[in-house]
DNA sequence: ATGATAAGTTAGCAT
DNA sequence: ATGCTAACTTATCAT
């Protein structure tokens, strides 16, 4: 892209804006040949050199408007407030077209962010699956333990409801005992 | 919106539409007076009444484009191709458009889609933390128990490496028991 | 009057 | 030549 913003194409009322504007002693008008000791240009009504810029247009207040449109034909002014009008357009299609391509990618930012959240969501997920796992398993080793440890090893199933006597052998201190009690979290 | 479809706004080779097409015995050309015995009418060099509608012209191939286009002036050539492309590009555009909002609305769905997941994954991570502590409560009143159980209530500190006698009486049958022994998973 | 936006037109790039 | 798209213009609607 080249954003080369397009010269108002068709658009002048009298567009000679490349003509001296601080001098402004340009005498193309239709007095014979008469140059007058007045250097303070203003206005003629019958040909007005004050002649706007597309930008100074557009950024023009109504009241700054009227002030321009003193002395022209009716037609022009309708012609002049027009081309203010399309200027105006141009900018709220720019505004537009911006807009768009903003919450387009606040939609794309929006989107990665949630991604994002889904994979450590995910990744949290699955680490605590495997510590549940483990301590699932942790906990039936501990429970199998402890039921051998209550309910005895010997006569497995016969006395139920009654009262068991558990022997354990404890090992030497520091043993790296293979046991549950010794990976604690 | 009211998608109203401008009418071609100047863009017209000839545009007589509405004329007589499958009569065509209008006699508006050059020639004199002279009704011709071939009633298959198809074209005169120096008046062709083929006119096309927009829709047929854009659906026009290329071969039978350069059919409509014997003897027409260079310039009606031109003005006509023109035309096509023109109409073409409006047909672009609306596709453009078209697929503009088709994209955000697929991005909309896909953001909803990973809400929609990331929800769900909150859900099960914040169900797996509690079934994480409530095994971890379970674990450690196990393995409080089963402690208490191998070193004993009894003297402890003093004997270390030494055996242990617990006695555990067990309740009534099917009865509420909290221990740790009754909620398995 | 001002601002926003859909549809159409134009310019320019890419195939 | 065809298709696409940014910028522009125009028509409409809303405020």
């Amino acid at each position: 892209m080249t954003t080369h913003f397009k010269t108002s194409k068709a658009l002048k009322v009298s567009e000679g804006s490349l003509r001296d504007v601080h001098v402004a002693d340009s005498h193309a008008g239709s007095s014979p040949s008469a140059r007058r000791p007045t250097p303070q240009v203003k206005k003629e009504v019958g040909e007005n050199a004050t002649v706007v810029s597309d930008d100074e247009l557009v950024a023009m207040s109504v009241r700054e408007l009227n002030l321009h449109l003193r002395g022209l034909t009716k037609d022009d002014v309708a012609k002049l407030k027009q081309r203010r009008r399309t200027l105006k357009n141009r900018g709220y299609a720019a505004s537009c077209r911006i807009k768009r391509l903003t919450q387009k990618e606040e939609l794309e930012k929006q989107k990665t962010e949630l991604q994002r959240e889904v994979d450590k969501l995910a990744r949290e997920n699955a680490s605590m699956k495997l510590e549940l796992d483990a301590l699932r398993a942790k906990y039936e080793a501990l429970q199998c333990f402890a039921r051998s440890v209550t309910r005895g090893p010997l006569s497995p199933g016969k006395v139920a409801a009654t009262s068991v006597i558990t022997i354990v052998k404890s090992s030497s201190r520091g043993s790296p005992s293979p046991s549950p009690f010794s990976t604690l979290s």
